[in-house]
DNA sequence: TATGAATGAGTCTTCATTCAT
DNA sequence: GATGAATGAAGACTCATTCAT
């Protein structure tokens, strides 16, 4: 996680650097998610950022680190993004709907980084995966959290908070995995509303129901 | 799709090719599922089955001949399986309930299979890859089969058959995906129960439900 | 160049084992010309015989005895096929376009399998070798008797027989080696004629032209 | 027929980059002449060169590409060195001797290399078998010019050029083929002003022949 | 005699990674 | 920081050859 020529002393050279890695970063993801992480070679990164190959490893100790930077990248944009969607709500069932609806845009907007991180988390080493998976535990929260409020707030139904944001997570991710075979039949708004349908369908109280149908007049 | 010691001229050396296919293909099933289609060796492969490296290529073409076999087997599985489940089986909501469950149980008992299908299908060949697809469509439709009856007997609402298959198929490989973390909390029978309840939820026609709540009786 | 099968005790027997030699040399000939030495496989070279790669080695010791085996073929035919055209001959100028003739045509009923044997010697082990060298001098020894012959009745110049035995060997070589090249531009025949042509026009005494002016008439 | 590492920016990284292919280059000619194409190994050859085996794909494609490499090599010499040789003669008699002396020259200075041309060419995949028989249709040019040049000026009979030089040719490489049996009897030179004699016997019209006495004195 | 499944050494080739410049 | 030539370990795959049946 490390990187050599990391933040030497200068903040302005510690800029540059980041920029840098942001670029490997990127083209690491558009290469990886395009053709997958073993036959996407170090050369073709290089290349693609306009650097020789030897650089790379002044950014990254490893062609595993920067798999774990792509899949940090992802969940850099759950950490980020929800919060900032829920910022504004205090209601519990909006605020459930925002974080399902941002959850599954992010899902769609990259879905090869959502494959990458069912297809090659095992390359990683352990020290690695440990952190992506405790992050992912992280964003898993954010979820989580909107739950119990409903459960708290007597919208909700007594479930599991934590299991039933992994139904929101896998339905969420569904969309990656079957993108090239719904992507011709159904936006991503459809699939969104239809699964706030059936997760709600799911959770709902009785007072959740009526509130969420006070909440569409 | 062929190989060298395919099949021969008596039914006997066919039985022993298919068998010995039979081993390579598991063994290879095992470890890609294990180390990752690319991490696997020709060589652990051959070494696990108790075979020297060059006689696979009897059996098989290319690495990529073995992976298509070991996703094909997975798909015969679903092939034999659920038309197994739904041979007695009149009323459309009975079908339902068994094709899910039995789609949903075999992704539990190989979820390295299931995964290794999202992971490693782009590392095929267009043709093989396209045999794969055709195949997963006709798994498919034997779940939208279930739900059109369901809705020409008025029992489901009237959805779109072959979208909602893709539905069930998402949930059941959500369980695959995620197994790692939902084995110890949830067990795969709690699950499809679930998931059943969601999906019901999201389809039963007022007569479906009443229906259904006859028949738990 | 021994074979493990070779004649046991019956004739018939020996008869058959000869001519399933006979029919695995062929097939190598072809092969090895059409493909090439390395590219011909032992396998390739049993199915064109119709029969299993394993009973190849009950005829033949190992890939390059097969090969010495195709290579001694070509021998064969010269050593055959040229005392048999000059059987009745008493002229040395007519013996000696019979052979430089008969040689020839030889060479281009078959011209991958002279490409062969330039092409492979190299492949054999020296003792297989050598036995090949020692039929190509042999074969050339054919010609150069009827050159010694003319010289010595004086129809051709004292010239070193040997040697010029070489340059009509070289010539007819000639014909197999680009024959890609001159095959559509003029026949065998053409290319005889001609060759004979150089070389009567460099060997003849003027005694040796006028014996030939008369034969011409 | 590109490579990686093929000329960089500098014309000094583009010089050691033309040195190191023009070592390897060498290094594959000596071991494919010495041992054969299939025989010689690609890490004989980096060994040879004192390089790592990795390294000689940076400046070849392929083990293919550097036989072509090789076989140009040897059409560069004849590209070379004929126009060199004609450089300052007029006469077509003195041209086409220096033609045939030239080529008959470069031939004996690296008959292996000759040979892998009839050897190996089918080695080739059909582009760079194309580009080869292209080159040697140039190289033929050269010496079907001077015979062309011969006839307009009456001092050769009125042959088919191209044809002709085909049969210079296939004299060359007679040398190449029987090296082994020739280099102890005969010299170069000999085996040269021999060739010459039969060619330019059948060629020589009475006012060539009368040229070329004049010539001698 | 004949089979053909099985062997396993050996090849080409790729690519992450290093390091002198 | 940046380059890119060089490394070398490793992997897929081939094929002559063997041997139990």
């Amino acid at each position: 996680m490390s990187a050599r020529a990391a933040g030497g002393g200068q903040p302005a050279a510690a800029r540059l650097t980041a920029e840098r890695r942001a670029q490997i970063t990127e083209a690491a993801g558009e290469l990886f998610g395009r053709r997958g992480y073993h036959a996407a070679t170090m050369r073709d990164i290089a290349l693609r950022v306009g650097v020789s190959p030897g650089l790379i490893y002044n950014y990254v100790e490893d062609k595993e680190e920067l798999l774990l930077l792509v899949l940090d990248s992802l969940l850099d944009a759950y950490a980020s993004s929800i919060p900032a969607a829920l910022a504004g709500l205090r209601d519990p069932l909006a605020r459930f709907a925002a974080a399902v609806d941002t959850y599954c845009r992010i899902v769609a907007e990259r879905p090869e980084a959502t494959l990458l991180a069912y297809q090659e988390s095992r390359s990683l080493r352990r020290s690695l995966r440990e952190h992506i998976k405790r992050r992912e535990v992280e964003t898993n929260a954010l979820i989580a959290d909107c739950i119990s409020d409903g459960i708290a707030q007597g919208l909700f139904r007594p479930v599991d908070a934590e299991l039933t944001a992994y139904r929101v997570v896998m339905m969420a991710h569904g969309w990656a995995l079957k993108t090239w075979r719904l992507a011709g039949r159904m936006t991503i708004d459809d699939y969104i509303a239809d699964s706030l349908e059936m997760l709600l369908g799911a959770l709902l109280t009785p007072l959740g129901a009526q509130r969420r149908a006070e909440a569409a007049r």
